[in-house]
DNA sequence: TTTGAAGTCGAACGATGTTCTAGCACGTAT
DNA sequence: ATACGTGCTAGAACATCGTTCGACTTCAAA
């Protein structure tokens, strides 16, 4: 049988921490043709790496999304990044879906949000806005997870707990706490899911500078009909140059100031 | 991959104005018998049908969506409902994702902007907010087909010149009526995208209460560690009883409210 | 040594998007 | 009338997908 004598390999329960799965993987199999005789399990079935944790699936899953994007994304591919096969998954994550379910939380963890200070809660809030696009931008794709889910994972209540804390904080009112919360995060959602791509110094395979689209649209809307189109033929130009991120911080600037005014009209 | 919008490779001509595609389309094929000498094409190759324009290709994958939801559709099934194969639709449309786009193309054409008045502009825009917003529940996973589409069509046009016009009309200056205008699309979006399905009357299949769901939230926070989740226990109960129409009103009133402060300090 | 649970993975099933290719129906030129 | 090209249909096939099944190995306890 296959003998290699592997070293010792890490105890199957715990989570260890896992930094590299999959890097020092040795690449040679068995090339020696199959005796004759006995159907020996040349290529055997199990154990011959270290043991294939959740954590390690779902950074290897993050690592296959940020890659080649969420159409591009297979068990298969997932698999093959830990150097072994999509049906050996299931066993950790339970379906595609439920994997993707992890992977958002995992991305979800990354968000930093301060800890809050009455003084500067709205700037803080902003802060926060500005802290959920960059985690959102850094990984492709991850705006489209995001609809059908209820994000109810550890992480996800941490992110809620705390700015929760920052609006109370402030004086809001508990009622207008929880629906500015859940307004603050549908609409950096819906702003983010308008913006192709990364957008910052990152770039894809394709690069996509965000001012070339503009001129195209303005190049469109400006050979429209003008009797047809009067408004987009005339503001075609401000098409062209309207910046995201001057965008989001018009869009924050609208919600934090119209916050700020309920909450002290209501507070005192 | 390709994932372009890339329809029509050889528009044969014109595309002539079908009315109704696929209304009335008769069910009965030809149950009678083959005639047992001559080996006639009785269910053949081509030309049996009423002639498949890429209209009734639109209308069909629309019935689709709406049955099946984004995960349920498939070629194959739009072709079934057209009683043709799925090789068949690849003529018309191009790809999956072109008929997508050409889905959605449709279906933001269904949104009605009133006509410019300009003593009512900050009513006027909450009004095409509301008919984007039902627009996009009345279909099912609609929100999630216009992720990675710039809506570009003729009735996407349609929809941002009278929006437009209605901005312009009220007095906000060019680039800020952009700005505000392609923000109001993305909060809107972002906004029916956390909406869990259908809300109003409308029910598909499976009931599903809003507030049992706020409910179920609420008992689930109210289990958390409060030591650990100070805010989130305390405020349990406004999940619960948050409702969306009213959240959908209190972004409006943000937004609009906002908008209309800075057209005034800047315009004159 | 035996036993049972934990974990792995090749093989296979059904469904998918898309292409290939053979073929039909019909208008036009010969 | 015959031939032909073109617009259009559709069966078959290919590669890939998510997921399941069952045989298998390993490990710890009995």
């Amino acid at each position: 049988m296959a003998g290699e004598a592997h070293n010792q390999k890490t105890n199957p329960r715990g989570p260890d921490g896992h930094p590299e799965p999959g890097d020092g993987a040795d690449l040679e199999r068995e090339p020696l043709p199959s005796p004759p005789f006995q159907r020996v399990p040349e290529r055997g079935t199990a154990r011959r790496r270290d043991p294939l944790t959740r954590e390690a699936i779902v950074a290897a899953a993050l690592k296959v999304l940020d890659r080649d994007g969420l159409d591009g994304f297979s068990m298969r591919r997932v698999a093959e990044e830990l150097d072994t096969g999509a049906a050996s998954l299931y066993w950790h994550v339970g379906s595609k879906d439920g994997l993707l379910d992890l992977v958002f939380e995992e991305v979800i963890g990354e968000n930093e949000i301060p800890d809050p200070d009455p003084e500067r809660w709205q700037e803080q809030i902003k802060e926060a806005a500005r802290a959920l696009r960059q985690t959102i931008q850094r990984h492709r794709d991850i705006v489209r997870l995001s609809i059908g889910r209820i994000p109810m994972g550890p992480n996800a209540i941490r992110v809620s707990e705390r700015t929760l804390a920052i609006l109370r904080a402030g004086g809001v009112p508990d009622d207008l706490a929880v629906q500015s919360y859940l307004l603050l995060m549908s609409v950096v959602n819906g702003f983010t899911m308008d913006e192709g791509g990364f957008t910052e110094e990152e770039q894809g395979p394709e690069a996509r500078p965000a001012d070339e689209v503009g001129r195209m649209v303005q190049q469109y809307f400006e050979s429209l009909p003008p009797e047809q189109f009067p408004n987009l033929t005339e503001v075609a130009g401000s098409f062209a140059m309207s910046d995201q991120g001057a965008r989001f911080e018009l869009l924050l600037d609208l919600f934090v100031e119209g916050l700020a005014r309920r909450a002290s009209e209501r507070g005192s």
